[in-house]
DNA sequence: CTTGATTCCGAAAGCGCTTTCGGAATAGCG
DNA sequence: CGCTATTCCGAAAGCGCTTTCGGAATCAAG
């Protein structure tokens, strides 16, 4: 099996090398018989360009990088294999590649952002749940490389993001279970150095509010993303002297920890005590009871966010690429009306 | 924010690429004073390395490729991500980078592997989940891509791979059952294309016969690798005349659709039925009730894959990495006793 | 001092591809 | 038939780095 250059096509059809990389890229000053004569011997020796030369040679690097969140965990992670399932299928499109970057702490995250935009390896970044103030994104921008973020910061004016409306969702969910009857509504949320934490948080403020309700801050707790954190703080707001008939929380992955809290306490989720997750994920249909949830449009957002990476790479202006979708209410089992105080 | 290449760091230092270079890659050649000098100058300029120009010089891509498994669904990537994770964290000591690379079909994905062996973006390749007899394990040799897979194939003397002994898990999982009294036992598997499924249906099928019992053909049901597809197989089975008291699962992920079988018919998993599935999914804690699974070491299986991947690409003997792990009973709530039948 | 060994660095080739430029061959036109 | 316009291709430079090779300078030893 020996290596075939464009050296080797060169000699085996008696044209130069340039030759037989312009045919085969298909400049119009090489003639259609040539081409053909071209393509037919690239086939039959199987072929295909060395990328890595490819790349130095026309500074593009046909690749653009995922950085993963730091934090992740088991239970969060169909959230980010959805993402890149969509971002691969967007990428193929032009047969470009996708990098997976995870950086172990947050310092070394931007001394990978460094090397990202200087190595030449991507021609461009997406990045995920960025925090209020994102060094990321400055850097980034900094670097001037072409990056999506999926979520948004709090000045988010100046950059190309996707989004969906958290904060109006859970305005949404207090509505709804205002509407169930409930008064006392407790909140699971995330660290708010996350700026969807902060967005979710005030989205279930100003649903109290705008339903003349009051901000009762014993009925916020902040959980970290994971089942775990999430039971742990349902436990906390359950045994509190007047627990909340309904919780909302941040994450499906809290919630789902909600739920496991409710039951320890020989309650039942969705009817002594609702629970309204966000996210929408799958397994949401398996917990017990059923989880009630926002649910986002993951299932194409990777693509979308493909797509809108790729028209800024191709000159696009990043301001012009900014999408807010919304969520909406999936109802199965873990929510319902209220019955009256249970203690 | 000019571009620092080497040619600049060399500019400013007064010295010549090549020793710049060589300074920079700790050869010895280089005086120590010159190299502080050197490294010095790079960090003052912030200088990174163009990693194409350098695949390019030294032929070796600094990067591996996973290759997704062309028909995920959103529940069964949990073990995508963490493989992912793993990999990443593995690679992430030498430096390396991880290219996600997905075939929409399966001809692509002979495609996508000749092009990733002839294009030099990856010095290595994983693949997941193999068939019996898989062609992709067959080009990955034909065209000496280093490469270790995740499970095995049929024949799998000649190349490396890490792989879960879940034969023998589930010959366990039937000793388990029988222990609490369970005759009939029924099996949900997978499309036997794949060599897990096999292998695992073997595995059943022994724990039988070791156990004196017979093998009942329609006891066995084959379905896809979702939780709908393991709903319809367990519904199926339990609409027969003589339902199994028990039933065995390929994938957590089919489980949990058994799992709602069975409540839909008004039976109680874990006691009515007993359901215990494989893999060992964290959100199996979370189902209802708790899934019983025979747990696989996901944990770190992704970084042991990636440094055996490594050691390979460093020239190490394929056959010398095989490894085989064994899975372990995690009871949770979905099996116990045989009470009887119930119709 | 001379010689041979050492230390350290410069020069240059090359990795496999792209792309510009110019020139040979052909065609078009008067 | 001569001239310009076109078509098609070869030659060569260059992308940013690595690495071999050889030579200048320094050093030790005779």
């Amino acid at each position: 099996m020996q290596k075939v250059s464009l050296k080797f096509l060169a000699k085996e059809l008696g044209l130069a090398e340039g030759t037989v990389s312009r045919a085969l890229n298909g400049y119009s000053d090489i003639s259609e018989a040539t081409k053909d004569r071209v393509i037919a011997c690239a086939n039959k020796h199987n072929y295909k360009a060395n990328q890595t030369a490819r790349s130095l040679a026309t500074g593009v690097a046909e690749a653009v990088a995922y950085l993963m969140p730091a934090n992740t965990n088991a239970l969060s992670e169909p959230f980010v294999s959805q993402l890149l399932e969509g971002l691969g299928q967007s990428l193929a499109k032009r047969n470009w590649d996708l990098l997976v970057v995870q950086a172990s702490s947050s310092e070394d995250e931007a001394e990978t952002i460094a090397k990202l935009s200087r190595s030449g390896k991507v021609s461009g970044v997406v990045i995920s749940r960025p925090y209020k103030q994102d060094s990321r994104i400055e850097l980034l921008q900094k670097y001037k490389v072409p990056f999506i973020v999926h979520g948004r910061s709090v000045s988010h004016s100046d950059y190309a993001w996707y989004d969906v409306d958290s904060q109006t969702a859970f305005m949404d969910a207090v509505d709804h279970l205002i509407v169930l009857g409930h008064r006392r509504i407790g909140f699971i949320g995330a660290p708010t150095y996350y700026h969807f934490a902060q967005m979710r948080l005030d989205g279930y403020r100003s649903g109290l509010i705008s339903n003349g309700l009051d901000v009762d801050e014993s009925l916020i707790e902040v959980a970290e993303l994971s089942d775990d954190a999430g039971e742990r703080a349902a436990v906390n707001m359950l045994k509190s002297p007047l627990p909340p008939s309904a919780i909302l929380c941040a994450t499906d992955t809290q919630a789902i920890g909600a739920l496991s809290a409710i039951r320890a306490q020989g309650l039942e989720a969705g009817k002594d005590v609702s629970v309204i997750g966000y996210d929408g994920l799958a397994f949401g249909k398996h917990t017990n009871p059923p989880l009630t949830t926002m649910a986002q449009p993951l299932a194409h957002s990777g693509r979308q966010i493909g797509d809108m990476l790729l028209a800024i790479i191709d000159g696009g202006k990043p301001t012009d690429f900014q999408e807010l979708r919304s969520a909406e209410l999936v109802r199965r089992m873990s929510d319902g009306p209220f019955l009256g105080h249970k203690n």
